[in-house]
DNA sequence: AAATAAACGAGACGGTACGTCGAGTCTTGGG
DNA sequence: CCCAAGACTCGACGTACCGTCTCGTTTATTT
């Protein structure tokens, strides 16, 4: 489980920003030189310069530390362009979805995600941080294409996605070829193809 | 890497085949147990009943282990029948493969794949062994279809496949919500939607 | 080699008192019940209710261990009595030698060092830290009687010396027979008939 | 325990004489190079060209082993001249002794002998098989002198031998200091001044 | 200013598993 | 029946990290 809130409203030293940058950064490192297996806290506290006990305090253990590094490191917004066509959205969408997936910290969170039983607390923050933001994105895209009548409005949106998403995880997880911008629009365009009225 | 194959061409003791297949069976048991993280190589062998330098002599790790493990299990022909639709043969072939891969060996081989690195003789081995028939199986499936005239000549084969086992593998992987029967139907309608002529 | 030193002046846990009583109380029980040979670091921390790291971190290897076990057992010290006869302080210091050597703990530890190299420093430590003291008592002793005049003062001390200790060795260490009082008490008066004035 | 006596009335296929030569060579060779700690059965069992199960059948262990080599390498006579000196005799079975028993093999078989219990078989075969042997001799020189009136006849037997017999195992075992000739000569004088006539 | 209180670095602690080594045994085929 | 080869079970090795636990010290807020 995820590691109690701190909260600092009577008294107490405060939590030292400078530490808990080190260790972000540390890890990251650390992640770039050596990969994730060889990942340990004794490594990433001796790097940072900061005893295990930090970061034990702060994170319960190697996943959650990950995950917050993700966050923090692709907290970009999920715009949506009203005027833009449906192709330029979606493609928009998943190559920046690809760039955050296909570097070192994507997809060690990735396969941290897959290594994850069904019901675990750190795929699930993932979820909700991460992908249904941009699944939702992709959602609006396609609801607000329907009401155009650009596209069928018998279509299941949940399954569209699926075959939008899909291929780009399946490359970068199990393939480990990182898909190219125009990999990505032949497949925004191969998928419309399916479902234009 | 992969330990060397032991040849007994001249002399000594023959491989136990009773070690090797309990083994296999201890391991099999202890992932449905208690799950790959808390799978160690020790426990294998005192399950199966055997010196850990068994293990060791005939895999380098758990991952060779696992590896041989999945194969053995999944040793199932790829048919391809021409009489049937093509809805029918894709249908067949995905179910198939979600089978596998949704089993706890299957799923555990599969994450074992997505944290290996890009170069990783161990997913090399899961590609050829296991995902390239699968996708050999479906590519003769489109080209047929395509000679029939049923499938548009124009389409990039290999992006069609894609659609078809990236949100399969998607859904198992990532989301963990195991794809049904009817999940399959519709994705492989919709894909056939955008390609037939 | 043996462990460096490990101050504790700037932070950290300190070293606890009560592992490392545990410890050397296993290690003697241990040695005690089974023997040397069957003396293993996994049994000691077992049975001391210890990490092994924790006997890495203070000692290189059952050697050590077992040197520092002999040196806490045997803290007497060597007094000489500068009004008692020859005879008499030569018997006490040969009966207190024996006592000690003639125990477990006193027979492992001599059998380390036969079994060690020339220039092995755990044969140095116990050199210097216990035989060289009991040693150099014995000198004092021949010295003050040759002063007396009771002694030749043209007998090679070390050879004497040797004549007094080599036999106790001897018998503890090769003949497995621990030298009685009255033998040591017979062979201090033979020694002295060659050399008394 | 030593290994059953292997009778060979009954046919079969003799004990291969070359093995036998090869594994002895193999161990004194390893011993010499990289000492008893290091010496294992297996890598005797390489060096030599051999099956371990060869090493087995003729020796339960490397103590026996090492006791085989001892005593191969160590078949000299024991004699006593009658017509030299008591000291010259003495001098030369001490000399013999020393040469033997500091060398590589002499030392390993010593410290064997140190650290095996009190009820030994192996200290017992060396003792009856080595040791006793040039005790005995010893003894036989002295009772000699005694019968010629050199000596007097109120001396401990035993006792002398252990100072003349101590001091060279001593020096060797724990001391790692090989006795020189002058050495031996001084102790064989410094006793005999105690007990002659 | 002093007292309180939490966070900090350092590093020792009990554990678990690693991957390796060697012991002594067993099982082949071949002499 | 011996032998070389080599696989077997078993036990211990010494190492690496885990996550926890003291220490003495530092840095705030609260009295």
């Amino acid at each position: 489980m995820r590691k109690k809130e701190h909260s600092h409203e009577q008294g107490g030293r405060p939590r030292s920003e400078l530490s808990t940058v080190a260790i972000l950064k540390a890890t990251i490192e650390l992640l770039e030189e050596n990969g994730y297996s060889a990942l340990s806290i004794e490594a990433i506290a001796a790097r940072a310069g900061v005893g295990k006990t930090t970061i034990y305090r702060w994170w319960s253990n190697k996943e959650y530390l990950l995950l917050d590094v993700f966050l923090r490191v692709t907290q970009s917004e999920v715009q949506f362009k009203e005027h833009a066509s449906i192709q330029q959205n979606f493609s928009q969408l998943l190559i920046s979805l690809t760039n955050v997936l296909s570097s070192t910290v994507g997809r060690t969170m990735l396969s941290i995600v897959a290594q994850s039983g069904p019901d675990s607390e750190i795929a699930n923050k993932f979820y909700s941080s991460y992908l249904q933001p941009r699944r939702h994105g992709g959602k609006k895209i396609l609801e607000s294409a329907i009401t155009k009548g650009e596209i069928r409005n018998n279509v299941i949106l949940d399954l569209v996605l699926d075959m939008l998403f899909g291929p780009i995880y399946f490359r970068i997880l199990v393939y480990k070829d990182n898909p190219s911008v125009e990999y990505i629009e032949s497949l925004v365009d191969q998928v419309l193809e399916g479902i234009t009225t």
